[in-house]
DNA sequence: GAAAGCCTTTACCATTTGGTAAAAAGCAAT
DNA sequence: ATTGCTTTTTACCAAATGGTAAAGGCTTTC
């Protein structure tokens, strides 16, 4: 709980009894491995934030193959942002990639906690923002990089994530298919 | 200064007093092709929206490759808008790609919109939302897609673009070489 | 209209990556 | 330990893309 509060306090400042008011509207929730945050076709039901384990947002082209387009790692928010807030079916599926133990908050209260925390909604909104930069600089440079340059950066951006979850979902990641990166990790070695 | 007034109320709702006192601040602004609008190792000076033309973001990779991550047209708002806000040097250019004609507000205007007008940062920040996640949908896919899918929706997404800007900026954003995409355009006709 | 400069296309070959298939390795359940 | 299942690695060949260089086109300028 105690890391939530930190991230949340560098977006913005809250007084204690505010602190309390939002950790007191958290559940937690533990995902298998593999099982789905959210699901296309559903309308997500909550905002996660991660205190343990990996969760990836992957979606199906038209060729029926999965493309991972992003991971999501230990103390940050997890949620289809704009979908959750309208209240509207996903097109895409959060899945657990790790065992996971998350933090949530249902529509319900995330909306109390906005109606009641004057500022809440900038704070997420400057949380969302920054979420959406990182995505943005992490995946943009993969388009002009040669694939083992790719490897080498998402080893960087990830340390340690390559060996705790499935290398097809690294090579999706990095769009290219599994014995690519896996002739690939051969050469770096 | 109408298709200005038009973009902003999609994100919020303004009375006449305070379209007026934004659009008070709005200054014209053309540039040639070629010429910065905002340039790495300067502070951002200005938040533009296009009336009329292309500007790309770029920069420049430790090969120093030339590297096109973003097109923003007509009736869109462009600017560094993290530097901008904080005031420190942008790392990337924003360019024109062809003669542009641009309304543009400064900091100290910026800012004192934002002074006067209540939820004007909620505004920006719904706006700068969905810049980002424009540019996400749009780069992202490409990481997954070999070199002819690219093209095809680059096409799709910036009609017409193709035919008023140089195509080694097309290829540089879609991470192919410049004989590669002629190579491809030969065969898709 | 000739010259110069830039942008685009072609061509050739080397290299990288993909597709298919099979083998090897790791893991879980019995 | 054996079996069955999934993940990862290899191998082989085809296809796509990159690198280098040169030629062709298109403007601009004088």
């Amino acid at each position: 709980m105690e890391e939530l509060v930190n991230y949340i306090l560098q977006f913005g400042n809250l007084n204690r009894q505010q602190i309390d008011f939002i950790t007191g509207k958290a559940k937690t929730l533990e995902l298998h491995k593999d099982e789905y945050f959210s699901e296309a076709g559903k309308i997500p039901r909550s905002v996660g934030f991660i205190l343990e384990g990996v969760v990836r947002f992957c979606y199906y082209n038209n060729k029926g193959e999965e493309i991972t387009h992003s991971f999501v790692d230990e103390n940050n928010f997890v949620s289809d942002q704009q979908r959750f807030e309208a209240q509207v079916v996903a097109s895409e599926y959060i899945q657990a990639v790790t065992d996971c133990k998350l933090l949530v908050f249902s529509k319900k209260d995330w909306d109390e906690i906005g109606n009641t925390i004057v500022g809440w909604d900038a704070i997420t909104g400057l949380i969302l923002k920054n979420c959406l930069l990182k995505t943005i600089e992490r995946r943009s440079p993969l388009v002009s990089e040669d694939a083992t340059t790719r490897y080498l950066s998402f080893i960087e951006q990830f340390p340690g994530l390559v060996n705790r979850i499935p290398l097809s979902y690294v090579a999706s990641y990095l769009g290219m298919t599994q014995q690519s990166l896996s002739r690939i990790r051969k050469n770096v070695r």
